[in-house]
DNA sequence: ATCCAGGATATCT
DNA sequence: AGATATCATGGA
């Protein structure tokens, strides 16, 4: 399959995309991009304006399209953001990141996942998970696996669960089968979630109490859950704003940004609101281009996906 | 050795 | 409401 990115409203840098820390299953091998979209196993690699993708089963162009949000109008996305002046500074080194449309469970389960963890941890962690609990895909020279449903983690044994290593052991393997259930039972309805407004939608998700706080909330609504108006926050984003926006930002929080000193909940919700404030119903998109360029300015993208 | 990474929560005051 | 302790991996 072929999709071919001629005009702005459907730019893309996908080495960028696939890099920028919202999605962890992904690899690259020569230009191939190589991961799974359902039971299937795709590549697909980039050449200028044109988007190859292969898999190990037929899958259908809005798929990709979906997940990749060739729906969205990135130029127009990026028109607005730019009548802030000093976003600029960012997309100058920074451009073609899209949000993916993740599926939910998988990325409410990451990032349950990712709590105080670095981006290699969550990708082992992640792997681990699958491996253990998903299926196996072979594709020729290719092996992968799927995500594991709620179904399989709801019934997995705790002691299996914690052999994936968490970062909190078994207390995250409490949380994931909790949310497995409640997925099972209905309880957790995303297609609901995806209707609800972004405040209600985040309080529900809140209110699960099985290890979704403001942070995790907050990418499972932006990245699965059409709420491209969630900012999340972390220290690379604290980081970034205090930089940017200084004068926008308290003095104390500011200091503490500086001295590294942990985040309080009144330090994400002063952040993530100037975030939604700031820039408006395209804040996540905001927020990928932020957290990836000061990344990149840290020197801590060096190449963690082969 | 110490510090840190896409934090959340129970339990204090 | 706000501060604090606890959870407890693995790389730099």
């Amino acid at each position: 399959m072929r999709i071919v990115l001629d005009i702005p409203s459907k730019a893309l840098d996908l080495d960028h995309t696939m890099s920028c820390g919202q999605v962890f299953r992904w690899t690259k091998s020569g230009d191939w991009w190589l991961g799974t979209l359902g039971k299937a196993l795709v590549r697909m690699r980039q050449k200028e304006l044109c988007l190859e993708i292969q898999s190990s089963t037929p899958i259908s162009r809005s798929m990709v399209e979906s997940y990749l949000r060739l729906d969205d109008d990135l130029s127009q996305i990026l028109r607005e953001l730019l009548k802030d002046r000093t976003f600029r500074r960012v997309t100058e080194s920074v451009q073609g990141i899209r949000v993916l449309r993740q599926d939910p469970w998988e990325c409410l389960v990451s990032y349950i996942i990712s709590r105080n963890c670095n981006i290699p941890m969550i990708r082992r962690v992640l792997n681990n998970l699958c491996q253990r609990f998903g299926e196996e895909i072979v594709w020729s020279n290719h092996v992968g696996y799927s995500f594991p449903t709620p179904e399989s983690i709801c019934e997995a044994e705790l002691l299996d669960l914690t052999k994936c290593r968490f970062r909190y052991g078994k207390r995250q393997a409490l949380e994931l089968k909790e949310m497995a259930k409640l997925v099972c039972e209905g309880v957790i309805d995303f297609d609901m979630l995806k209707m609800m407004p972004y405040v209600e939608a985040k309080a529900t998700l809140m209110s699960l109490d099985h290890g979704v706080g403001n942070k995790v909330a907050d990418c499972v609504l932006l990245f699965s859950l059409e709420k491209l108006e969630a900012f999340p926050v972390d220290v690379w984003i604290a980081r970034a704003v205090v930089q940017l926006y200084r004068s926008h930002i308290r003095p104390d929080l500011v200091r503490r940004v500086n001295t590294k000193s942990p985040l309080t909940p009144q330090d994400y919700r002063g952040l993530s609101h100037f975030g939604r404030l700031h820039f408006g119903r395209y804040a996540g998109y905001a927020q990928e281009y932020l957290y990836h360029w000061k990344r990149i300015q840290e020197n801590r993208c060096a190449s963690e996906f082969a």
